[in-house]
DNA sequence: CTTTATGTTTAAATCGTTTGCGTAACTAAA
DNA sequence: TTTAGTTACGCAAACGATTTAAACATAAAG
């Protein structure tokens, strides 16, 4: 079946193309009669205006971009749940693109959406990402960016993380009054301000309790599955530390896999406590302590604040830069 | 900074404006030294060709569209990423748009794709999906469409899935082995040609078995977690079955909340059984006996085909049906 | 010194919309 | 009848790219 166009309606109704579009648009310049006409034809024929044509002339593609590290993980496709519905209520269209840690890929991606593709882009940095000149090229070209969860304050835009001091102090002295001496942190990244902000809430609940902060205690992300499950190895088998501290929930998925091969037991040998957004961390085994992210909640305030942005021109300010509370759960792999 | 087009750098260079697509589009017309001066500039200015004019002049998008029914599920986030990956190579664009396992807003979604926006379609149906016109509009619009895992036979599409039968009996059969002698089934949709194949690979594992097939122990999904819950309390309640069999992830998740809940014993009171792409299935208490998916695999092979089917203008013929194996993982669940 | 070929560039149409402006036709007031 | 004011529509120019066909040189051939 051809696509039906203006064009097309005008030819079948003997009227001008502007005649259709106005029509269509309710444009009050046309007899109600002529409208109706024209509507009831469009319906018959199931017209569907061009977007990409309507977009070249109008400007605005009602689209915006994610940028994610990756989706396989329970926080980003909670948060990828809450855009969508955010982005679906106000007629936006989702584009999605994975860095999968990688930060060439993800200037790559950024480069590639200066070109008014989209109207606007969430993004949640790669742990690579140090440079953010990518960002800055984008702040500069006008297109709306928010930064949600993995953020850098370094760079001017609104984002949405949470209480990630506040709670990983907390988490850090709930494994200190549970009688860890010797906690290691597993870091997202070394450059991110979001992780630095994990690692001082570990740090300062390490200092207020007068326990040493040791470098060797201290793990970074890598975005090999692999090396991953290595590092951690290695450092429980040469550090023999009694507590570990995950920034990231997969790698406490690691750390049950390494704790099992090596045949300790959590918390005996080891306790362990996680960001993490597992629906069922009750129900591993132990069941985990973790902090809970509002991923959904993440990411629907985020898509709210782009949205406006788009629809006003530019963002509100100051920069809006929301903080959500996290949630520490307390359960067995800690007590 | 003010958007570079072809017309700002024919003016620049006082060329015209087919010329500088021409050398940009390396065509044997132009001379080198001109091409060579208008690719400098280009470079230095950063232009980037506008992807809608792009797309109303040549047809043709390079954009897919996945149509899920939620990505907040560890099966639907890894096909994502393989989708992602394959259409990324092929330098396609993807959209996400999710139905919440509603069929209206599924129908609602594929309505609006038919004016042009995308190139092909990515697509696992709603459980409540039974109706099929609005994928049948889509065909007939000749817009390519690919589904998979929630498939449904009475299309004519090419799709890619696992082997449910089989991997479906083979699992009952196990638990039949197991001693289980009364199995619930948790079902997928009332509609779906996927569910029905489970099902089937369900009673015939029974039948062979000699055991009789039990309508009362047979119960669907529904798009309410809490509903979930209730049925499936009720079901415990009132059935008491030896083992249930849940041909969807998170109605095991619901499984062990209720049977915990109830203060049962896995597998002693009662046997678990799953679809699953948990990573940390073998960490549950206890570990949860599951049917793996190779969903990455399964989101790979279907863009793989769309993609082919859009350069090609047809899909391959025979329609394709890649049925790809699935994995039965026996853990402390079940015996 | 035309004709033909060859290499290089441009004008103009086109894709499907939206929209500023112009202009009939009709009505109402002068 | 003239004038002014609606009402209802069409023309044509954008938007930013690609592409067909044609124009212009210049060089080789007859």
């Amino acid at each position: 079946m051809a696509d039906i166009t203006l064009k097309k309606l005008a030819e079948l109704l003997n009227l001008s193309i502007s005649t259709i579009s106005r029509s269509l648009n309710d444009d009050y310049q046309i007899n109600q009669t002529t409208k109706d006409k024209v509507i009831a034809l469009a319906k018959e024929l199931n017209y569907q205006p061009n977007p990409y044509a309507g977009s070249l002339r109008k400007k605005g593609s009602k689209t915006i971009a994610v940028i994610l590290p990756e989706v396989a993980n329970n926080f980003f496709s909670l948060a990828i749940d809450g855009i969508e519905e955010v982005a679906q209520k106000n007629g936006f269209h989702v584009l999605i693109y994975l860095t999968h840690e990688n930060y060439l890929k993800e200037v790559d991606i950024a480069n590639h959406l200066m070109n008014g593709r989209v109207d606007g882009i969430l993004m949640s940095l790669s742990s690579e990402t140090n440079n953010l000149e990518h960002l800055d090229k984008l702040i500069e070209k006008g297109i709306p960016l928010v930064l949600f969860d993995r953020v850098s304050d370094k760079i001017n835009s609104p984002h949405v993380t949470t209480d990630d001091f506040e709670v990983s102090q907390k988490a850090t002295e709930h494994l200190i009054t549970a009688g860890s001496k010797k906690i290691a942190f597993l870091s997202l990244s070394r450059y991110l301000s979001i992780a630095e902000k994990r690692f001082k809430g570990y740090s300062s609940a390490l200092k207020k309790h007068d326990l040493d902060l040791d470098e060797k205690l201290i793990v970074s992300l890598t975005n090999s599955l692999e090396e991953n499950y290595e590092n951690i190895k290695k450092l429980i088998i040469e550090e023999k530390p009694d507590a570990i501290f995950a920034s990231v929930e997969s790698l406490a998925m690691t750390v049950y896999e390494v704790v099992n091969d090596l045949k300790l037991k959590i918390p005996n040998d080891i306790k362990v406590l996680s960001f993490s957004n597992l629906r069922i961390a009750s129900f591993l085994a132990p069941s985990l302590t973790s902090i809970n992210q509002p991923a959904f909640e993440i990411g629907r305030q985020a898509t709210s604040i782009l949205t406006r942005a788009i629809k006003y021109g530019k963002f509100e300010t100051p920069l809006e830069k929301i903080i959500l509370k996290s949630e520490l759960q307390i359960r067995n792999s800690t007590v």
